[in-house]
DNA sequence: GGCTGAATTTACAACGTTATACAGCCCGTC
DNA sequence: GACGGGCTGTATAACGTTGTAAATTCAGCC
């Protein structure tokens, strides 16, 4: 069995209190006490029982990442900034996923899904605001991307619809003046339409028709999904001179139908995806993309989440992490810098 | 503050035990009396707090995950399969990752870094057997991958010779002649070593020579690793007609070098990655790979790290979970089916 | 040598839960 | 109508830790 402090204080011959306050460097503590309630400690490897610490504080050192899939690079990304920005304050991640469904987003924020947290940090796609009205309050919860929730809840995004907007003027600087998008979702979702909204935007901005016809519905956000957009897009006739996908896996997949077809990027299409994943950085053809600062989102994350636990009610915050457009051969052509 | 049993007990009249008795649908408790507690519960909001119920009963539900880096698609979808295994166990998971560091892999093997678990499942790349010797003894391990420890614990891995050699006999097969291996670690990584040598015996049983001078070092096992790998290759003034490389990440950035060189794949050179990652399906050419069973392999190290929960002392045991080739167009060519 | 006050150590009660053991109660039986 | 036994419900004691407050020790000083 574990060793406790009781176990610790018995062989020591000292109170139990004792043996903790030596655990816990309190200060009135002769240094002869301290070694020989050391000494014990060394000897019996005692161990300090994490959950009774917590028990008796009230915190557990966890806290909870939801996000829609690990799959998806950008998200096992996101998650590795987040665990490093949780360890530099001596937390730990439990991760979910939640396939970005929204009952298993409903069943996360509730904590149905872990228990043991102090603070939630939720990415949620599906979700409602309406799922959140009756949320029992006693676990802050930080919500992550596009989403705009009407909601007391610390909010962190990048700014979508400039960042598309940037990314739709990269393109039509080049002189391309049939802009397709790739990856709404039948008008569901907000993020998507946000980035719709960028890219309608920017085209009317430069003069240039938003035409319906071009934006491609999807049912999911994977390579796949771009794969049969593009295809979609092409055996509809059309043949835009760019597309800006909803995000990087799209962008790759849409690639990968035009490579198959013998169509060239950026000759024949430019692409622009989002995101910045790293394979987009190794593709036959780098992808040009729009690159969100993960660490900043992941440290934002964290920090507001633990900002929060001591269950201070202060006003509700939106955060809004920086972006920038990594231009690559995608739209820029072989020998493009690889920024 | 939080509603407690104590609380629900005040609220309906009757003692802590029997609240918790509902809550756990002990059988002994009439209609009458559990309608009457849940009407209570319901109406204060109560909620069992974990950490407490954990405290009594010495588990946690917590498993941690301990990868190297989650930016690899392989360990990211790993640790997909892992969550959700254990989501079927009513297990939440615990997400780490080290690196790959000696360092980081002593901590968490330790327990330094997730310390309210009932079990860890690791992944080492540069843990020693010496740094496990040592471990005290009290969270169950299970670890995972290619590293092959002499020590009481359960490992999960699939047969790595034979896996390199199935990939290096389908280059052979295909008429390949001069096959060059990409990935080792300057002969200091174990795993890498086991693929070399599937990679030399293979070849030796075709008859055909293993050049060492096709082995190529790299430092890390990511895109940019196998691109800076076969650049040097090349540069070395050497032309092998077909690449085993480590993983899918660096076959990856391997053949965004050959294309860049105008090399064609597979006509000029063939390529082989490990891993199966989503990733390689979606290139301009799709990477033929090796596939390892990564559900299965989830599936194992959640069973077998659950089933030593009690302390039980069971012989330590070896799984193999499966592997397949999956045979794309990085071998076959252009309109290869997508296995 | 006893007094004072600071420095050190300790006893005890929590934190919220469940296991154990026991106390009623009701029913049928002899 | 007392007795045994199966149902229900409860008091109490843990689990391992730390905060509080009280007890002890000790040095310095009159």
């Amino acid at each position: 069995m574990r060793v406790s402090l009781k176990d610790v204080a018995a062989h020591a011959g000292v109170s139990v209190k004792t043996v903790s306050n030596v655990v816990n460097d309190y200060p009135y503590v002769t240094a002869a006490m301290r070694e020989r309630v050391q000494r014990s400690i060394d000897e019996l490897g005692y161990r300090p029982n994490l959950t009774a610490r917590h028990l008796r504080k009230g915190r557990t050192g966890i806290i909870a990442l939801a996000l829609p899939e690990l799959g998806n690079p950008y998200f096992a990304e996101l998650a590795a900034a987040v665990i490093d920005a949780a360890a530099a304050h001596d937390y730990t991640v439990l991760l979910d996923h939640t396939g970005g469904r929204r009952e298993q987003e409903i069943l996360v924020s509730q904590g149905f899904r872990a228990r043991v947290i102090d603070g939630l940090i939720l990415s949620p796609i599906e979700l409602e605001t309406e799922d959140l009205r009756d949320r029992t309050g006693d676990v802050p919860m930080v919500l992550l991307g596009e989403r705009d929730y009407d909601l007391p809840y610390d909010h962190i995004a990048i700014d979508n619809v400039a960042a598309a907007r940037a990314a739709v003027r990269h393109l039509i600087g080049l002189g391309r003046r049939e802009v397709a998008f790739i990856g709404d979702r039948r008008g569901r979702s907000e993020p998507a339409q946000l980035r719709v909204r960028g890219w309608r935007e920017e085209l009317a901005e430069a003069g240039l028709p938003a035409d319906d016809g071009l934006v491609a519905d999807t049912d999911g956000w994977g390579h796949a999904d771009g794969a049969a957009a593009m295809a979609r897009i092409l055996e509809a006739g059309r043949r835009p001179d760019a597309v800006f996908a909803y995000n990087d896996l799209v962008a790759i997949g849409a690639m990968r139908v035009l490579h198959a077809r013998g169509l060239r990027v950026p000759e024949d299409i430019a692409v622009v995806g989002f995101d910045d994943v790293v394979e987009g950085r190794f593709g036959a053809v780098t992808l040009t993309s729009v690159s969100p600062d993960k660490e900043a989102i992941g440290r934002l994350a964290v920090e507001s989440v633990l900002a929060r636990l001591g269950g201070k009610p202060a006003e509700p915050r939106r955060f809004r992490a920086d972006h920038r457009l990594a231009e690559r051969e995608s739209t820029l052509g072989r020998g493009a810098a690889n920024a």
